[in-house]
DNA sequence: ATTATCTATAGATCTATAGATAATGC
DNA sequence: ATTATCTATAGATCTATAGATAATGC
């Protein structure tokens, strides 16, 4: 029976996970998420008593979790190598339903309580910006890349992968994975053209600032 | 009066564009605006007979067309020199309240009626999208920087733009012009290590993938 | 007895409409 | 006459609560 309890608030909060994330906290109904699990709205205070707030806070905790666990082994698979780290961060990702946590942590975080606000916002940092912001300083710290404010860094990879999730809802959009390699060579070797494809004239200027 | 009319309707997009945006289309409701205005909720239908969504959509369209101005003349100012373009764009941005309109273009147009949705999203694009990937193709026809999907890279520096709105939310962050610029380094320059602070050891690496 | 659902409904909003009121400008 | 507001309220949701029902497992 155990396994039976944990199944069905399982599929309540994929559900949640998918209708709150692609529409937000705000513009789902409890009701939306019955209707899409097949049961009446009252139902769903069974699983959790505490209401709308208390299942988009379990629904963001498990999916935090979730996301600790594949970019830390993404992480720790490519020890010394920052681009196979990201590359690998970025392909859990690709396997992931879309993130929009970054517009997630605004706009949602916002209709929740004070407490339930200040603990998702604190759990959602420990488990996804934390390991990747340690990821950069270490990348730092071995001289594969220049200094520059790691929380910066983290926040943008963040954010990029994050838009990953909206570009690839466009029409005649490249696969996800190739426009994720892109923006991991944009970051780490730049868009300047240099080395051999090179001209004198343009290396001059491409130095100059 | 005509001016009058313009005034007392400017100041309910002025009050309504601050709250949509920070908080989003469905988090916000017309009493939220009419109390910040200091009217009732009802004499916002003097304004806008559509109701909220027309309020929304005049609001929207009033915003691209402020930011089509902005990001052009700063494009125009720099003719020929793509860092300095984007140097200026993210000036431009600074200078306006948070933008957010990546994550509004997703979640809250899908809340609008499908002409308005349809509408709103042909305006994005024309109005900040087209102009900003116009500047990346000419930069790479001039062979300042390497082939890659104009696209991606405008919707990578749009998107990273609009992160700086977040970012700069939290405490002890860096001023956003010194954000915005280590950006714009990051994706130019790239983050690895090259030129006079590279090791001929480092070097090889570099340049092996 | 426990698990997972249901029906019915109270109470709180929220949008939108109808029509009144007050101030300004011709 | 026009502009900009107001009051009052209908109608539609939405969240949450109370208590009933059906199925499963001991």
């Amino acid at each position: 029976m155990e396994q039976e309890v944990r199944d069905s608030t399982q599929r309540v909060l994929d559900v949640a996970e998918t209708l709150f994330m692609d529409r937000g906290y705000n513009a789902i109904t409890l009701r939306d998420i019955a209707d899409e699990l097949g049961i009446k709205q009252a139902s769903l205070y069974y699983h959790f008593p505490g209401g709308k707030e208390q299942l988009f806070q379990a629904m963001a905790e498990r999916m935090f979790e979730r996301h600790h666990q594949g970019i830390t082994a993404a992480i720790a698979a490519n020890e010394g190598d920052l681009r196979s780290q990201l590359r690998d961060i970025a392909a859990w990702f690709s396997s992931q339903r879309p993130v929009k946590f970054m517009g997630m942590l605004h706009a949602d975080l916002a209709a929740l309580s004070p407490e339930h606000k200040e603990e998702l916002a604190q759990k959602a940092h420990s488990a996804m910006f934390r390991p990747l912001r340690q990821c950069f300083v270490e990348a730092q710290a071995r001289g594969e890349i220049r200094a520059m404010h790691p929380d910066l860094l983290a926040g943008c990879f963040l954010w990029l992968m994050d838009g990953l999730s909206y570009g690839e809802t466009r029409a005649g959009a490249p696969p996800r994975q190739a426009m994720a390699d892109d923006i991991i060579s944009m970051m780490l070797d730049g868009l300047l053209l240099r080395s051999s494809e090179i001209s004198a004239a343009q290396r001059t200027w491409v130095f100059q600032s």
